[in-house]
DNA sequence: AGCACGCCGACT
DNA sequence: GTCGGCGTGCTC
């Protein structure tokens, strides 16, 4: 696969990826004096002249033909930057094609933000990750962890491989056994977690196995830390590479293994730039590097089920939880019920309307027994709107069409933009009546229990509360030293959390997360319910962790499933249902996003862009299976005074997908300069 | 992306 | 008068 022969040393043309929007390589010449140079070949980073500046650039061929332009000379070769090795360079291009993102752009992802450090300073130690006193040993593994190892162990070389396993099920195990085996052998690995969940907590068991063969790379570095992380990989010092998805960009020269935890993870896609799928791209980048590369969840991504089922992936299944503790028993709770109750019994207003009779009970045993408990819901703020119940007129956000939410007493905040307002006591609109909040947050939620349980320790998890990761760590170990009786948050940042005190899980409103209009809210809403209740129970050794969700759709399948921890029939569910629509993944999707500050002028684009789309689909038999929706206004239409348009491209397979939306996007030429279209290549979500 | 060029408003 | 606001267009 991987082919070095041809480096084109000595040539006189080159295609160069240059660091701007430039939907091309761009030629230039090479002077005699560098001709001469062996660093001057594919994969060599350049500086070269653009306009009346110099950039960054990289050679990724020889060329004969000088093309129509006046060809301008490579000013320098940067040999302050490494040499790409081939596999990564066709990882890169591969990236740009299958995005439809500049190759340029694609490529300067790679290198890090600063300079190397010129000499490594003795008294200070690298970054972040301390080796620890001793390392810890592996724990006896359960037989099935074994087999899994051992499987994927006995076929060297690329391969996909779908670690299906329930919550508590150890993958995390088998990831550090097949790591520590990859360095045992020389190489090096990649460990992609999404982001939320790559804590201190994470960190620090890799590196109690590990030792300091770790790195580490994430959006909080500063700029010097990232630096050096990159060299240290880089350079082979050291072999493990733990980060969210950009590290996967990290030109590692020895790749033995990439494994991706939570690959159902929607966080995994990039909604901006260049709009990849980490996982998808890590499964290139190994069959490029021709090494293995392991995928892990407790719920997998229907896209995987489906390539595991045809084959392309070998499936992996662990069915119980380490040390066979059980799974939590999950009950569900009609809201709908539980408010007919209350008004024949006339008790209503006893309890807050969010709380069921059954989960107060619940919690107030969790406590009496010195358990932990925590609720999650899906909204942060007191509330998620205000209305005013005279003239029902509702705050919001001047810049983005949504409504405001309410944080505190009389704090109005869009979650989209860094507008706020403060709320008064009369509507602004019919001066009479007094704005009242509706729905329901997490602040609101901490006020009540409060009230109910003035005994309990409280702890808020949510973007207001926790804004740093120093906040984040802080907040876990106080949970971990058990100076937390009852944790409230959203279910975004307790994911893949492992408190060994908590015993009780509750879903306030499970509703929001299968209510959204798009294909995949029953899939996000399993994934959710199913990731949030394995929160429950993980160290109990007898009886079982508890899990309550509250609904107004007790019936709706996404519940059922999880109930039953049957993802297997959920899958079947679902895929029946995306097969009779042929979206993905038996369908490929992408959305072309056209926006701008003139609402007209937008629209105008966006038709403009559907004619053109129409036109191209009738001009070859390639385009039958190509389907066109839109273009509407995006559900978000305004967002910091931007309006936003979409239009879908549907089609039968991948390829289709990709050539019909490189030719519509090539030429753009005829739009405005004030409006841009951006294609979403699979696309994440259509909101 | 960055930088120049160019055409309008409000100041030393 | 000219300083500088940012809309527009180009870069091998």
């Amino acid at each position: 696969m991987t082919d070095n022969s041809s480096p084109n040393l000595g040539a006189e043309l080159w295609k160069v990826a240059v660091d701007a929007p430039l939907p091309t390589t761009f030629t230039y010449r090479a002077p005699l004096d560098l001709r001469a140079d062996p660093n001057l070949r594919r994969g060599a980073s350049v500086r070269v002249p653009l306009g009346n500046r110099q950039v960054p650039g990289v050679l990724l061929s020889a060329t004969n033909d000088p093309g129509e332009f006046k060809l301008k000379n490579i000013s320098a070769i940067d040999t302050e930057r490494p040499l790409l090795h081939e596999a990564f360079l066709q990882w890169l291009e591969w990236l740009a094609k299958y995005y439809v993102y500049p190759i340029g752009q694609t490529v300067e992802i790679t290198f890090p933000p600063l300079k190397k450090q010129v000499k490594a300073r003795k008294s200070k130690k690298a970054a972040l990750t301390q080796e620890p006193e001793t390392l810890s040993v592996a724990p006896k593994l359960m037989p099935e962890q074994a087999q899994v190892i051992s499987a994927i162990e006995s076929s060297p070389g690329f391969g996909t491989h779908l670690v299906h396993g329930v919550t508590g099920s150890g993958k995390t195990e088998i990831y550090m056994k097949l790591l520590e085996d990859v360095v045992a052998n020389g190489k090096q690995g990649i460990v992609l977690v999404p982001e939320i969940s790559l804590t201190p907590q994470l960190i620090d068991r890799f590196t109690a196995r590990l030792g300091n063969a770790v790195a580490v790379i994430h959006s909080h570095l500063t700029p010097r830390e990232k630096t050096n992380q990159w060299w240290a990989m880089v350079e082979g010092k050291k072999q493990i590479l733990i980060g969210a998805r950009s590290a996967l960009f990290c030109p590692l020269p020895n790749l033995g293994m990439i494994v991706i935890d939570e690959e159902h993870e929607a966080s995994f896609k990039q909604d901006e730039k260049l709009k990849y799928h980490a996982r998808d791209a890590a499964i290139m980048l190994g069959k490029f590097s021709n090494c293995p590369v392991v995928l892990g969840s407790a719920t997998p991504s229907l896209e995987s089920w489906q390539n595991a089922k045809l084959g392309r992936f070998k499936l992996h299944q662990l069915k119980h939880r380490v040390a066979d503790r059980a799974l939590p028993t999950i009950e569900v709770i009609d809201l709908r019920g539980e408010r007919e109750e209350r008004k024949a019994e006339g008790t209503v207003g006893a309890l807050p309307f969010w709380l069921s009779d059954t989960l107060y009970t619940a919690i107030d045993e969790t406590l009496a027994k010195g358990q932990q408990a925590a609720l999650f819901l899906n909204r942060r703020g007191i509330a998620q709107a205000v209305v005013c119940p005279d003239c029902g007129w509702v705050p919001a956000c001047p810049n983005c069409e949504v409504k405001l939410t309410l944080h505190g007493k009389s704090h109005l905040l869009c979650h989209y933009c860094d507008y706020h307002e403060t709320l008064t006591e009369y509507c602004t609109e019919c001066k009479d009546g007094e704005p009242k909040p509706i729905g329901l947050g997490t602040e609101l939620v901490e006020r009540d229990l409060a009230k109910l349980f003035p005994q309990a320790r409280l702890a808020r998890m949510d973007r207001d509360e926790i804004t740093t990761r120093e906040e984040l760590e802080d907040a876990v170990r106080s949970i971990e030293r058990r100076e937390v009786d009852i944790l409230v948050g959203t279910q975004m940042i307790a994911k893949g959390l492992d408190f060994p005190g908590l015993t009780l899980v509750g879903l306030v409103m499970a509703d929001v997360a299968f209510n959204l209009p798009d294909f995949r809210a029953s899939e996000r809403a399993f994934q959710l319910l199913t990731q949030v209740a394995g929160r429950s129970g993980r160290h109990l050794d007898e009886g079982a962790g508890r899990v309550i969700i509250q609904t107004y759709n007790p019936e709706h399948p996404s519940i059922h499933y999880t109930v039953n921890h049957d993802y297997d029939g959920f899958a079947e569910y679902d895929l029946a249902f995306r097969e009779q629509l042929n979206y993905p993944p038996f369908g490929r999707m992408a959305s072309f996003r056209i926006q701008g500050p003139d609402e007209a002028k937008v629209a105008r684009a966006s038709h403009h862009l559907k004619t053109l789309a129409l036109s191209l689909k009738s001009k070859s038999k390639n385009f039958d299976s190509v389907e066109l929706l839109g273009p509407n206004e995006a559900p978000l239409k305004k967002i910091r005074n931007n309006y936003r348009w979409q239009m879908v491209v549907k089609a039968n397979d991948a390829a289709t997908l990709g050539s019909f939306c490189r030719a519509l996007a090539e030429h753009q030429d005829w739009v405005p300069s004030t409006i841009k279209i951006m294609v979403d290549i699979d696309a994440a979500h259509l909101l």
